[in-house]
DNA sequence: GTAACTGCAAAATATTTGCATCCTT
DNA sequence: AAGGATGCAAATATTTTGCAGTTAC
């Protein structure tokens, strides 16, 4: 059996920082964001626990780092990570890219379960104010 | 100017493991290989080094582990990066792809600088052996 | 001989676990 | 009231830094 979760206050101000950032978020944005009035060891379960409800998902950054984005296409039983995701090398976010999931040309005797995707460059705001 | 690096004994056995492995490997798969043999910040700026001479490359994985692996493709100067990781959930091997780059359908606003696509799944020895 | 490399100690970070208390339902 | 959620302390894991002794060139 599945434990219940709860909807606290807590929950609710790390999810308006997703649902305000448009971009993903790590750990540590979190936190800073939120210094001083949650405790670090909250977020990581509370960061955790999102994913394992399907509201948010995983991204290991090209650096290791691990970022959390809104799933907007996921669903608790199925997680649609497919998508890919751009991390701007100038503003340095990191968001999902509406494009449809590519196709990698794999020999049929793999079995390919999923796709996961970093493009990294400049993102349209930053290619029109800095020169890349 | 560039530090002129040595060839060492210890360097040497990393590099065998690499060489043997035909994977990528991470910093505990090195040290659990070697160990009481080698020291575990050895091995750190051992694997940071050889990245830094374009032998290694990193590849983060979906778990957010960092792994290295040799660069066939690649030179000191240019880190053929593009090419796709395959991570097998059977063996949990992690390795290069030998397929070309993909390209990524995005808005010409974009400037695209890399590529970095883990496919996970079950390689060919697994699919066969195991019924996925 | 010189400078890079190594190993050990220790610091700095990052993440997880345990538990008493608090708060949502 | 019951049980999930939180905060604090502490354990554990990971990575980095400093430095003295060692070794490749």
């Amino acid at each position: 059996m599945e434990k219940k979760k709860r909807n606290t206050k807590t929950k609710q101000l790390v999810m308006s920082a997703f649902s305000k950032a448009n971009a993903a978020l790590c750990h540590e944005d979190i936190e800073r964001q939120f210094a001083g009035q949650l405790d670090r060891v909250t977020i990581y379960r509370i960061l955790q626990g999102f994913c394992d409800d399907g509201v948010l998902h995983k991204i290991s950054s090209e650096g290791g780092k691990t970022y959390y984005a809104l799933c907007h296409h996921c669903t608790h039983e199925q997680h649609n990570d497919e998508h890919l995701h751009f991390h701007c090398l100038a503003c340095n976010r990191i968001y999902c890219l509406e494009v449809p999931a590519i196709t990698v040309p794999l020999p049929p005797e793999y079995k390919v379960v999923a796709v996961s995707c970093i493009v990294s460059g400049y993102c349209i705001e930053c290619s029109k104010t800095t020169n890349h």
